[in-house]
DNA sequence: GGAGGCCTCGGAAGG
DNA sequence: CGAGGCCTCC
């Protein structure tokens, strides 16, 4: 089929209710997308048809909240209408703003070419400036601080607002933290300093530019005559002010979301903006989206079942013409090992009963530390998995230090940089001599480069020697300005690789991670070649915006680099993986059979949230979200035992569990009891523990008389003799009342593949494999 | 300036 | 338990 027959039926692929969506283009409407009802196909296809119906794709302005989103739409509508597309603005709030900020940089004092600080630059900096400010960073821990902050840029607080906010300063000496406020002011004017913005500024910019600025608020309004913004409940309030501002003139603004899935509240996403948004614009055209197509009649079943225990939502009835299913299967395990190893076996086993592939599968569960026992079950069947997460290419250190030289040779002030590479490669200057560079950039009010750059001068107390090495570094990095603003690239960016004595140093270090950070700065430059060649900026970007000139300068890789946050992609030619992920990850994928591992109380949902309501309604809004990535099969499993922290501890089934309705339950998985709501695990509480975790000891009954314990280590078991009375306890009561107490007849194997046969005293005679479990030795008395 | 000891603290995570 | 930050010592 061509891409022309397709675009004619384009609107036959869509149910009713999907085609009216599509079809209105005018006016401000939101779509209200239920998990599974074709969200993404919606919101391709409306653009499709506005291009069809000569919209000009330059003035359609398409937000996302992830790179990954903005590239995938991207090329589904390339795929449809062809290279119209390319001059679609489509992208992050953040790309797009930081686009426009470079534009209009001017008008609000910025150089074109400012610095985007990335998170890390700004922890640094606030936890700098505490040191500054003499403060105690066991009050002012520097996440904090920066959240405040963080919070007061995304609820548009300006430095003066927060300082002028009686609300806002009594809370904050209410918490015995009242010199936020003043942390905010520094920390502002530093990075005004360095010409730097961190990216809650690129919307707090843009939303001063847009308000102080009536003719770039004028052009951007006329040009953006239709604005779409993607999973709306993610937004914040600025992003959503600062949208609304932009739809001003034309009105011709849609919104698409589900409220049911908003899992980021806790980094400033805010709900409210979905009821706000049906005040601001009255005649507002609601569209709902509740079929289901990805799901069985039982998987829809239990998501509806879980969400309609939260007070806060929109009311919509998600429903599917799918057929019934399997039932949910629920696996019950003594030990988060053995929850891994069953839902290995399934996996094995489906695999062949239902001829699914490996990637078919998805593993998803709350914390990433859960990840270890399923990874070792996996391996011991020889099944192929793929963890995502971890740390993306951009947050490597290597990266990070050569992308910093960069940031020096654009933009000396950029003082975050200047930090990470004034000695890396180890160059003579220390500490202590930058240490006095910073208290006279300070008296001076300048930055430290420009002390640097006077470094002669008599006034600066450090030794000549050292004052020679800093000249020197000055000198090399003004080479490099000067190279950049003439030559490619490539060419200034594997130079500076070179003269820095970076790629010298990573070579010389041949440990095995010496050599991967080789190679990963060969393949960041590689990224930088092809760049060059290509002409392309490393983010999507219409076509006609493209410098004329053939010469593709560093500053322009640079421009958006800092908002490449993707996890990488790093395939090894197979792709045939079961995939394993956080449940926050798997937002937006879909699996043929999923498992939701880990489904404890005070792990999902998390501890952390039980105390208030809002928090367990993101918990159970998570718990959706891994419901309905399902497709054929769902499998919940809990472990009786896990360990947390190097403690073993109990664990009860969650809460979640219990408001799904029994019917879609298959109880032959849960052999011994259906969780209820609350539940103990099945044991003996008056069973000893010897955990210290404050959890365990706030559940189970004190011992009355308390025996000595030691964890086993390797050379006390060599002494060890078969008729010592011994009691394991692997997962506190489990196995202890399920044996009993016994006699070890023998040991073999060290920890932790220690296997013992154990006489107990009902009789049975058991080998056990004691592989991680804490052994502990009890005196008798 | 780097190695090693001690202390602290532990959620999820995009740009 | 274990990663990361910080301090100390050479």
């Amino acid at each position: 089929m061509n891409s022309k027959t397709r675009m004619s039926n384009y609107l036959d692929q869509l149910n009713p209710s999907q085609r009216e969506a599509v079809v209105c283009m005018d006016g401000p409407s939101m779509i209200i997308a239920g998990a599974g009802s074709g969200k993404t196909r919606v919101l391709t296809y409306r653009m499709v048809h506005m291009i069809k119906n000569q919209v000009d794709p330059f003035s359609i302005l398409a937000l996302t909240f992830t790179n990954k989103a903005a590239r995938e739409m991207k090329d589904r509508i390339i795929a449809l209408v062809g290279n119209d597309a390319l001059n679609l603005w489509m992208g992050t709030f953040h790309s797009v703003f930081a686009r426009i900020l470079r534009v209009e940089a001017e008008k609000i004092g910025f150089p074109s070419a400012f610095t985007i600080y990335d998170a890390d630059d700004s922890k640094n900096l606030v936890k700098k400036i505490i040191q500054e400010q003499q403060l105690d960073d066991k009050n002012y821990k520097p996440s904090l601080v920066l959240h405040r902050i963080s919070s007061a840029k995304n609820n548009l607080f300006s430095v003066s607002d927060y300082l002028s906010n009686d609300q806002l300063m009594s809370e904050d000496r209410m918490a015995g933290k009242p010199k936020i406020g003043e942390l905010y002011q520094i920390y502002q004017k530093r990075l005004k300093q360095a010409d730097a913005m961190d990216f809650d500024d690129l919307l707090f910019n843009t939303y001063l530019l847009l308000k102080n600025h009536p003719d770039a608020l004028l052009k951007y309004q006329k040009k953006f005559r239709y604005i779409m913004v993607d999973e709306f409940q993610d937004t914040n309030y600025a992003q959503y002010i600062i949208v609304r501002k932009l739809a001003a003139q034309h009105e011709n603004i849609c919104v698409v979301g589900d409220d049911a899935q908003s899992i980021y509240a806790f980094r400033g996403a805010n709900i409210q903006n979905i009821l706000n948004f049906e005040k601001d614009y009255p005649d507002l055209k609601t569209f709902k989206l509740e079929q289901n197509y990805r799901s069985t009649k039982t998987i829809v079943g239990a998501a509806n079942n879980v969400i309609a225990n939260n007070r806060h939502q929109l009311k919509k009835e998600v429903w599917t013409e799918n057929t019934g299913g399997e039932k949910i299967r629920l696996l019950r395990a003594i030990s988060d090992n053995e929850e891994g190893n069953q839902i290995a076996n399934t996996i094995f086993e489906d695999r062949m009963n239902f001829q699914f592939k490996n990637k078919d599968f998805a593993i998803l569960y709350r914390t990433n530390a859960q990840s270890r026992s399923l990874e070792e079950a996996l391996r011991k069947l020889n099944i192929p998995y793929r963890i995502y997460g971890g740390l993306s290419f951009f947050k490597r250190k290597e990266i990070k230090d050569l992308l910093a030289y960069f940031r020096l040779t654009i933009n000396h002030a950029d003082e975050e940089a200047l930090e990470r590479v004034y000695n890396y490669p180890t160059r003579g200057i220390g500490k202590t001599s930058y240490e006095k560079l910073m208290v006279i950039a300070d008296q001076r009010t300048c930055t430290i480069w420009n002390v640097m750059e006077d470094i002669h001068d008599k006034e600066i107390e450090i030794a000549s020697g050292i004052k020679s090495k800093i000249a020197d570094f000055v000198t090399m990095i003004k080479s490099f300005a000067v190279m950049a603003k003439t030559q490619n690239a490539y060419d200034v960016a594997s130079h500076i690789a070179q003269s820095s004595g970076l790629l010298k140093e990573l070579f010389n270090d041949k440990t095995s991670e010496g050599v991967s950070h080789y190679e990963n700065i060969q393949e960041l430059l590689a990224g930088i070649k092809e760049f060059s060649e290509r002409g392309n900026p490393p983010l999507e970007s219409p076509s006609t915006e493209l410098r004329e000139s053939d010469t593709r300068l560093l500053n322009e890789y640079m421009q958006d680099i800092a908002l490449l946050t993707d996890a990488e992609n790093k395939d090894d030619g197979n792709d045939d993986k079961v995939s394993l992920m956080t449940v926050h990850q798997a937002k937006g994928l879909e699996f043929k059979e999923v498992f939701v591992s880990g489904m404890e109380e005070n792990l999902f949902p998390s501890q952390l949230s039980v105390n208030s309501r809002e928090d367990m309604e993101e918990e159970r809004r998570l718990f959706y979200v891994a419901i309905t990535r399902a497709e054929k099969r769902l499998t919940l499993s809990y472990a009786m035992t896990r360990y947390r922290w190097g403690n073993l501890t109990g664990c009860e089934p969650s809460r979640f569990l219990s408001e799904i309705n029994p019917e879609f339950i298959d109880m032959k998985f849960a052999p011994e009891s259906t969780p209820q709501r609350g539940a103990r695990i099945s044991g003996d509480d008056s069973l000893p523990t010897y955990s210290n975790n404050s959890f365990t000891k706030n559940k189970l009954k004190p011992l009355t008389k308390k025996p000595t314990a030691k964890a086993v280590d390797p050379k006390l078991l060599e002494n060890f003799t078969a008729d010592d009375p011994l009691r394991i306890e692997i997962g506190m009561q489990v196995l202890h009342q399920r044996f009993g107490k016994g006699k070890v007849m023998s040991l073999e194997g060290r920890m932790p593949d220690l296997k013992a046969v154990v006489n107990f005293e009902n009789g049975e005679s058991k080998q056990l494999l004691l592989k991680y479990a804490r052994l502990k030795i009890v005196e008798q008395p």
